[in-house]
DNA sequence: GAAACGTGGAA
DNA sequence: TTTCCAAGTTT
């Protein structure tokens, strides 16, 4: 295993701490101790197995899309041990609708490493936690500095955009600049933490605080910081100069291109429906799929890596875009390539997703197929109750629903719609709502799969 | 060092 | 409608 040993781990120097960043330690330690947001992994003391849990989700994630995720991880695997035995399917499962998936099997493999090689129990040690999986610099320091009150610096965006505008730090452009003006900043005021505080409560109030203050008052563009009830606003330089509103400065963006996904969402006879795997790269579920393709254009979709290991209705992705009747043609093509026949195919509706770097246009189809579809390990039907027990990205389940909500109007009386019917726009409730988690169906009708 | 990797909310 | 971005890590 590689080790990527954090430099200047612990400070070296011994230099005098000034009065302004003992002042500014001191008063944002009290800040957080009376303005700190009640969160499930705030406990008193802190348990460090719910820090590596919440730092993995808030990694690039809002607080607020995190709440229900760790309440209901942390339900269903209350320990370390629990999460470490758990198939690596649930641990996806339970991330359905959160996002950078790499996370999740991360976590996982992360607590199986600390039973394999810490006994179980997650380590103090800044070197021994950056060296598990997923765990960087930042997750490191965090869950040392904050559950286990080691003198460890942190940055991450919060961090960085305060330390940068505390300082009125203007003259930096280039993110590893900011990256790595900011990780001295904090280590300085780290080592004067634990300098007045060998006890270590101090750091854990301060780096959080220094969080928690850009998270809730220190904010990012476009939105305007709070500066009339900052608790540092007499320390902060760029308030003192009124420049607070350009630092940091905007990152270059980037264009996303175009994907057009055209998804069939394919119901038996028995009100089942066919999810297939993702594959790493293509090698298995597209394998039959890719062979066979004729009118769709020959060019690979460049999603080879997003939502590897995680489920869907069979999908083809394009680059560019594509017209309905593009997109019909295409869905009757699958179909067929699927349940071997012909089968009725209708249009269940379409609708946009965003990711980092690309721009989907999904095409979403409904069709009834009476016979077999070729089996494959990665390749199931699935009862829409047990749905919840597959890893599902954000727009495979909404694309599933389209589907599913689609057939339901066209039988005249469904005999047991699983997801209300969106009646026209279905704006939000994109997130899987798999959340209800009936730990009774568990035990359930395995017997779906083929 | 750059690119890949998700998502929903806000403006 | 489009753009930006949030408690980063990995390759």
């Amino acid at each position: 295993m590689t080790l990527h040993p954090i430099p200047n781990l612990i400070p070296t120097t011994t230099e005098p701490t000034s009065a302004r960043d003992r002042a500014i330690i001191t008063e944002l330690a009290a800040w957080f101790d009376r303005a700190a947001r009640p969160l499930p992994w705030r406990s008193t003391p802190r348990n460090p197995y719910h820090a590596l849990v919440a730092e993995a989700m808030l990694q690039q994630t809002q607080v607020s899309r995190v709440v229900t995720y760790f309440t209901r991880l942390i339900a269903r695997f209350p320990t370390l041990d629990a999460l470490a035995a758990a198939p690596e399917q649930d641990v996806l499962a339970l991330w359905s609708g959160l996002g950078y998936y790499r996370r999740a099997r991360s976590l996982h493999a992360a607590a199986q490493a600390i039973i394999k090689h810490h006994a179980g129990v997650i380590p103090t040690n800044l070197a021994a936690l950056q060296a598990l999986p997923g765990v960087g610099r930042y997750t490191a320091g965090a869950i040392a500095s904050i559950a286990l009150g080691q003198p460890a610096p942190i940055v991450d965006g919060n961090v960085a955009r305060v330390l940068l505008r505390l300082e009125g730090q203007d003259q930096l452009t280039t993110q590893p600049r900011i990256h790595q003006w900011a990780w001295l900043r904090a280590q300085a005021l780290a080592h004067a933490c634990a300098a007045a505080d060998p006890a270590g409560t101090l750091i854990a109030r301060f780096n959080e605080g220094l969080m928690e203050l850009g998270a809730t008052i220190c904010l990012p563009a476009p939105a305007q910081p709070h500066c009339l009830v900052c608790p540092l606003r007499e320390r902060c330089l760029a308030q003192a100069r009124g420049v607070q509103a350009q630092i940091p400065p905007p990152k270059p963006s980037k264009k996303t291109p175009h994907v057009a996904a055209v998804v069939v969402v394919i119901c038996d006879t028995q009100g089942r429906v066919l999810l297939e795997q993702r594959s790493q790269a293509g090698s298995t579920a597209t394998a039959t799929s890719t062979a066979t393709t004729t009118s769709t254009s020959t060019t690979p979709a460049p999603t080879t890596g997003m939502w590897v290991g995680l489920w869907q209705c069979p999908t083809l992705e394009t680059l560019g875009r594509l017209t309905k009747a593009a997109a019909l043609a295409s869905a009757k093509e699958l179909t067929q390539m699927r349940s071997g026949e012909p089968a009725s195919v209708r249009p269940a509706g379409d609708f946009e997703h965003q990711t980092t770097h690309l721009a989907f246009r999904f095409h979403v189809f409904a069709a009834q197929a009476a016979a077999c579809v070729r089996k494959g390990a990665s390749r199931r039907w699935m009862m829409s109750v047990d749905l919840h027990e597959l890893g599902l990205s954000s727009a495979a389940s909404r694309a599933l629903q389209m589907g599913l909500a689609s057939a339901a109007v066209r039988q005249h009386a469904p005999a047991k719609p699983t997801q209300p019917a969106k009646p026209t726009q279905p704006a939000k409730p994109t997130t899987p709502k798999q959340t209800v988690n009936n730990s009774a169906s568990s035990s359930t009708s395995r017997r779906n799969k083929l």
